[in-house]
DNA sequence: GTGCGACGTCGTAGATGGTGACCACCCGTG
DNA sequence: CACGGGTGGTCACCATCTACGACGTCGCAC
């Protein structure tokens, strides 16, 4: 490999002035400048970042830690914080917990060990150490998706209670007076704030909410899948005449499972989903969702982590970005 | 930060000592070794691996590079990786290069400043010359999905042509005479690979392989619809009973642009596509598509890095995996 | 019991590649 | 001739690893 002594050798001039020609904020004479770029070019240098990260004690690549890359609100999410850190200089490396706080735990360990300049990320724990011994360390953190509480760091949320109560508030106003609620994990901020939403829209229309139509599922399509056909089950003599699911890929889930078992939707059980899916309209009846700006949930995140990294003492700032009721064919209650 | 000079001073050891208990290849005595990680747990140290990274010559950083992370196939095959990568401890980086020259260009000089220990890459462009500089500074490189010709590395394919093949000649078993087909880029091999398959079980036919059925797209969602308003505008006199789709995004835009114009399939045309579909089971009518085995493909493709770099000079080995032919109704001829 | 050699363990010091503060030098100008 | 601004070289430093050498201990032979 070679190396920045190489150059300044083939280039007869110092190590140093290679080093300045090559980061340019420092003048240097035009003459040796061209003598180095020559040199560089031909013997192919490119520097080593490793070393240049060692010195200069920074480094230019964002770690984004998303729960779960299949999910394509996160890889949407994940397009928007890309297209701001390249154009501020930044390289952006994904990293996969897979809703496995072990995981997490490894790659958090690792963006500290390689000294990554900031860490974008939606956890997949409640535990808040982890985060904590990045903040310790000076490194930037922004939590986006997912409220990490007893830590105060920026953030950029959506609004899930509201949209879940417009999700659900929908399925009232079509008639519908059986509402199940597929919720997420307990433990993710995601998931109790849409369960809120949900418990709140019933409230104001004066229905009760019944445990008995509530369940707590993974977040995952199996999860969904498993969280309707226990809905069924357990309420043949009742059952749900709509259903609200917590996010997107529990829909799928839950909709499979109907598909499966030959229950009509909506005629039989409506459905409206938290989270955009992808191609929404190919899928019979198209689905209704409450859409969140998943692009711009990116993009917020990373504006904010480009901004925390030039002035590190500012306040943190939470965004709360709004969520959109977008109305098609599983939501609509038959005319009789 | 806390640095393994302070572990050091604290334990009453020498840094070298220090260094040793924590790769732990030479022996140390346990009680030194016991005053180490206590010393380690007190001030909480972590060890740097920028400079580890620089003295050692080596990392454990996959890059990842795949050519669309919103892209499901993609992520499916990053599952793939990771498994495999972590068990052998190795953490990936996912770089999306977004079907954008220019974009991977960045992200390999990224790998090699960062001297990652290998790279993982489904090129998004034909040009050779970033890998070669990978391979020139002895990073190894798995290409993976798509063939780069005039280089010799691992691969990991799967097989296009017999997929495109199978995909096609189903159509024609149901009875369609024009086929047309949605290709991809004519600078992908796994465009020109699924182009000839459905070529060949044209011509198999004996029906004629028409230009005016054939349209080259981009491989995403838009590209599919666009090529299929065209196919249809400037067929009207004679329109296509049947469409092979060469992936699954173009898949989605074309049944997107049928569903727009209202033309009805299969039975005005019936479609095929080639990559498997998230919840094609939701879609109406249900999609025929040709799967290949995506997470494997990751999988073959991280077990093939790992073994290159324990024995770097071995002959570059070629994995091509099967395709399978999934029926569903979006290609049934209807019986008349 | 003593001396010597072997072995095991630890510390010292140099190396890894690059950066930047500091200093010396050159040249132009007053 | 003195002064100063601009340039380039020297060298210390970033945090860690490891080759080498030193030192202590133990065993064995005389």
């Amino acid at each position: 490999m070679v190396t920045i002594y190489d150059v300044a050798r083939h280039a007869g001039v110092s190590a140093a002035t290679v080093s300045r020609v090559l980061n340019g904020h420092v003048k240097v004479d035009p003459v040796l400048a061209g003598r180095v770029a020559d040199a560089v070019a031909q013997l192919g240098y490119r520097r080593n970042a490793v070393a240049r990260n060692l010195r200069t004690r920074q480094t230019t690549l964002w770690a984004v830690i998303v729960s779960d890359v299949e999910n394509p609100f996160f890889t949407s999410m994940v397009r928007g914080i890309e297209d701001v850190a390249l154009s501020a200089g930044y390289s952006v490396v994904l990293c996969n917990s897979d809703e496995n706080p072990e995981k997490e735990s490894n790659y958090i360990a690792a963006a500290l060990a390689e000294r990554m300049a900031g860490v974008v990320i939606s956890p997949s724990s409640h535990r808040v150490d982890d985060v904590e011994l990045l903040l310790q360390a000076g490194c930037p953190v922004v939590v986006i998706d997912r409220e990490l509480a007893g830590i105060s760091t920026d953030t950029v949320l959506v609004d899930n209670e509201h949209g879940a109560q417009i999700g659900t508030a929908h399925l009232v106003d079509q008639g519908f007076r059986r509402i199940a609620c597929i919720a997420g994990p307990r433990w993710l901020s995601t998931a109790t704030q849409r369960l809120d939403g949900y418990g709140k829209a019933l409230r104001a229309a004066g229905l009760p909410v019944d445990p008995a139509l509530v369940r707590h599922a993974d977040f995952r399509e199996r999860g969904g899948y498993e969280a309707m056909a226990s809905l069924l089950d357990d309420n043949a003599a009742a059952p749900p005449d709509a259903v609200f699911a917590a996010n997107n890929l529990m829909t799928i889930g839950a909709m499979e499972c109907m598909v499966e078992r030959g229950v009509a939707v909506p005629s039989e059980v409506a459905i409206v989903g938290f989270d955009a899916i992808p191609w929404a309209d190919l899928i019979r009846p198209t689905l209704t969702t409450v859409a969140q700006p998943t692009y711009e949930v990116g993009r917020r995140a990373a504006q904010l982590l480009a901004k925390r990294l030039a002035s590190p003492t500012a306040d943190p700032t939470h965004v709360v970005l709004p969520t959109a009721l977008q109305i098609r064919a599983s939501s609509i209650r038959a005319t009789d």
